[in-house]
DNA sequence: GCATAACTGGACGAATACGTCCACTTTAGC
DNA sequence: GCTAAAGTGGACGTATTCGTCCAGTTATGC
């Protein structure tokens, strides 16, 4: 009945002065490192206003002024506002991906999981809870809405369940949990005590319902941990 | 640094044609039943639409053309935009928390437990998992943009979870987790891992991901359980 | 049956946002 | 040093949306 086509637009060939006809959200053929650079300026800044304000609430004319860069270089370097709201989809889900692999990555006993759960929980408290999981709140507001972010966000979560997939997998094989644990169920139930735990602390204004979603969640492996004994 | 206030208005006094000065989202002295029943239909429409579309996507024509009531009465029960969304809330909030607590409430035994988590589920995957949770999504787009409305939003979470907080404490009473076990962490863990679980779901278009994290919670249950025999 | 609440229906103003366009300037690559 | 990419800065058209207003109609309570 209802969809969410309104904000979207159709393809729409682009033909630039070259007469290269081109598709997608493409900024013409290859940028040089300034362009580059330009480039990641405006989808920084663009992360940093949707961060705070969400996508409805950031105009491009912010994103303009912010960046400090004129409104033609944007439009030359996104077709319009859902590219440029993918291009940040993308900068963010990095951003996130590759600090929960920097923690998660080389966790291998309880200790260190404490510390991950610790780092995370301090973050989210520098801002009281305030904005949520930056990937989380655009999940929330584009999933729906734009089916190639949609597919984005689920590659991301995915990426980070996967991490809690293969750190899990080294508690086996260091027998912190049992072989025969459900290590899908347990990944996929971290990824989510993460996010609810990210809401709640969200229209608390406290990050305590976090960490105790967290907590939980690793009480659950002590627990695991403890059964095979 | 930056804030939303862009979208809400300050408080603006309204004087009526009785002379009685009103404050907040008041809709005049009080309503006859055939006002409060168009004053309802309003806002089940729009939360309808706001479920689907999100609030940004949902104007204010779309609720005039979508109720069936012209716009002068919409203004007449609604002060503005922010007034009827927090409305909105106010009906989710009391459809889910009645909803939930007509299936929590007499939960006694991890069967009982076991037929809410299918419940949920199978109402998930009636939209393949689309729109999420209608309280986590409106939360998410609105605690940090509207402090009465993340209140309201607080509170209705804070209500969800004492409906666990009671389930927990039968456990206990019957014996089925331990006494020392800590209910809020718990209760706080289910609510999470239900959030957790809605946001997987929507950006997986699949329920899967949902009824594992809340498997996980309820297996968590089950080992506390057996920790005490 | 009268006063008042409830409502119609749409015109209207103001503000905002998206996206286009263009003449001109600056910067880099070879 | 020439050429093309990169960028400025803002005017502009179009569309949308919020919220106001009002003259006239219909229902309702007592």
């Amino acid at each position: 009945m209802v969809d969410g086509a309104k904000q979207l637009r159709l393809y729409r060939p682009v033909v630039h002065h070259n007469g290269v006809e081109e598709s997608q959200s493409a900024p013409a053929a290859q940028l040089t490192a300034r362009g580059a650079a330009t480039r990641s300026r405006i989808v920084a800044t663009a992360a940093d206003l949707i961060r705070v304000r969400g996508v409805g609430g950031t105009t491009l004319d912010d994103v303009v002024s912010a960046s400090k860069v004129s409104k033609s270089q944007l439009y030359r370097h996104f077709d319009d506002k859902p590219a440029l709201v993918r291009a940040v989809i993308e900068l963010v889900g990095e951003r996130v991906i590759a600090r929960e692999r920097e923690h998660l990555g080389s966790v291998k006993t309880f200790a260190d999981l404490q510390r991950w759960r610790d780092a995370l929980v301090e973050r989210n408290a520098l801002q009281e809870g305030r904005y949520g999981c930056s990937l989380g709140s655009l999940a929330n507001e584009f999933a729906d809405q734009d089916s190639v972010a949609r597919q984005k966000l689920h590659d991301l979560f995915a990426a980070w369940q996967e991490l809690f997939d293969d750190l899990l997998r080294r508690f086996q094989r260091e027998g912190v949990i049992p072989e025969d644990a459900d290590v899908y169920q347990l990944a996929t139930g971290f990824v989510a005590a993460v996010q609810g735990g990210y809401l709640l602390a969200q229209t608390s204004r406290d990050v305590t319902p976090m960490a105790s979603a967290i907590d939980m969640a690793i009480a659950h492996l002590r627990l695991l941990g403890r059964a095979t004994d």
